[in-house]
RNA sequence: GCGGGAGUAGAUCAAUUGGUUAGAUCAACAGAUUGUGAUUCUGUGGGUUGCGGGUUCGAGUCCCGUCUCCUGCC
């Protein structure tokens, strides 16, 4: 079995795990670096490597349309191409099926986009996915789907539904790299019911692993809370269970309270260049000119490159010049923030702390500064 | 000393040859960002138009005086 729970927290469905990929072991709960374009912006593999990141993503939509196939099969997949040596997980262009649905024409077979660089017309379905995803030679990839919008009214989630489970069976069917690992995504909105029903759906279709897909695109917390409740219920204990594109620690930690083990978002990356600094105690503008001449690290106790050497006036100079360092070294910060942040979680699931990590981290960083 | 030019938001500059509530950009401050079309986006505050008079229905704009800076000449 690829994945295996090692710890189990008595009060919660939090679990401590590992997950066995070509390209090593994650430990779970596990935070994901979003490298969109082959490259998580602003770093170096072996940046990634100090900072404690496990994994990686790529995106099979993105890196279609530039580089292109031909030159990662040249390259001989993704990790050799970019030089990651560690496990990497693909997504399958779904969600950019949503997020750029202005240009979208649905059919069975997929979906027809018009290229955002240059205006040409190219098609993404199942199969197209998978191919590519094969090609990238991810560790793990991800079925083509369509993540809804929220709000979305009952009767387009219900056949949405039908569609991502119809696109999930032919992605199974698809031909895979070697070892490569492919998850279903749990769909149906804020609807109890479809989530139930997709992720029953998917656990017969059998995945190595199963996400739940259509959270924190716009609803309020609870019910993104109430969609991963709906879901984890119905998908095996022993696979890995994967909340996509969440990333704000507190969130986080509420759903591996619910059974969750993995999550990737593009919060920490973003932010960082964006002048934001992610702490124990909320999020702090490090532009902000209150730390002109501030003598401290970005976040104090931090054992990262930034903050072991640089003071905040430092980075805060550095980024009112855009000057590129600075950047760099905010996405430093963040990206081993939020991997230091699973490693205590982990530590106390297994200690059989969690709870009370849990209700401390909810106080501490919801008050800002 | 004489001549010329310039003084408008924290900074750099606008303001249709006198016409509504003096704008823009940067900076400041606040907010957003959740499977990256994001070094992005949104919003807020900030002015005794150097100062003092005058002309006019109305002055950043015209006139007088004054202060400061720049520049040229003796």
């Amino acid at each position: 079995m690829a994945f295996e729970v090692r710890f189990e927290d008595s009060r919660t469905r939090a679990r401590v795990g590992r997950l066995t990929t070509p390209h090593g072991a994650v430990e779970t709960p596990v935070f994901m670096d979003v490298g969109t374009l082959g490259t998580v912006k602003a770093l170096e593999p072996r940046d990634l490597e100090e900072l404690g990141t496990q994994v990686v993503l790529g995106n099979t939509y993105h890196l279609l349309l530039r580089p292109g196939a031909e030159v990662i099969a040249a390259a001989g997949g993704l990790h050799r191409f970019m030089r990651w040596d560690g496990p990497i997980l693909t997504d399958s262009g779904g969600f950019q099926v949503f997020s750029l649905a202005r240009m979208r024409q649905i059919t069975e077979e997929g979906c027809r986009f018009n290229s955002h660089i240059d205006g040409h017309e190219f098609f993404l379905g199942p199969k197209e996915s998978m191919a590519m995803q094969r090609v990238l030679g991810s560790d793990i990839a991800m079925v083509f789907d369509e993540c809804l919008p929220y709000p979305c009214a009952r009767e387009r989630a219900e056949k949405s539904v039908e569609q991502t489970l119809r696109w999930a069976r032919r992605s199974k069917e698809e031909p895979h790299a070697e070892g490569q690992q492919v998850f279903g995504i749990v769909q149906g909105g804020i609807h109890d019911d479809l989530r139930r029903h997709c992720a029953e759906e998917l656990v017969a279709i059998g995945f190595d692993g199963y996400a739940i897909g259509g959270v924190s695109v716009g609803e309020p917390e609870e019910f993104m809370y109430r969609a991963v409740e709906a879901s984890v219920p119905f998908l095996p204990k022993d696979s890995p269970r994967y909340v996509m594109g969440l990333g704000v620690p507190h969130q986080m930690a509420e759903c591996v309270a619910r059974g969750v083990d993995m999550f990737d978002c593009v919060i920490p990356t973003r932010i960082a260049r964006h002048g934001t600094a992610i702490t124990r105690h909320g999020n702090v503008a490090i532009k902000a000119a209150k730390w002109t001449f501030d003598p401290g690290p970005v976040e104090e106790g931090c054992d990262c490159y930034c903050c072991r050497n640089f003071s905040r006036s430092y980075v805060r100079h550095l980024l009112a010049c855009d000057e590129i360092l600075g950047l760099r070294l905010l996405t430093i910060h963040n990206v081993r923030a939020l991997n230091r942040f699973m490693e205590e979680m982990r530590s106390a699931i297994a200690g059989g702390t969690f709870s009370e990590w849990k209700e401390q981290i909810r106080k501490e960083t919801t008050n800002n500064e």
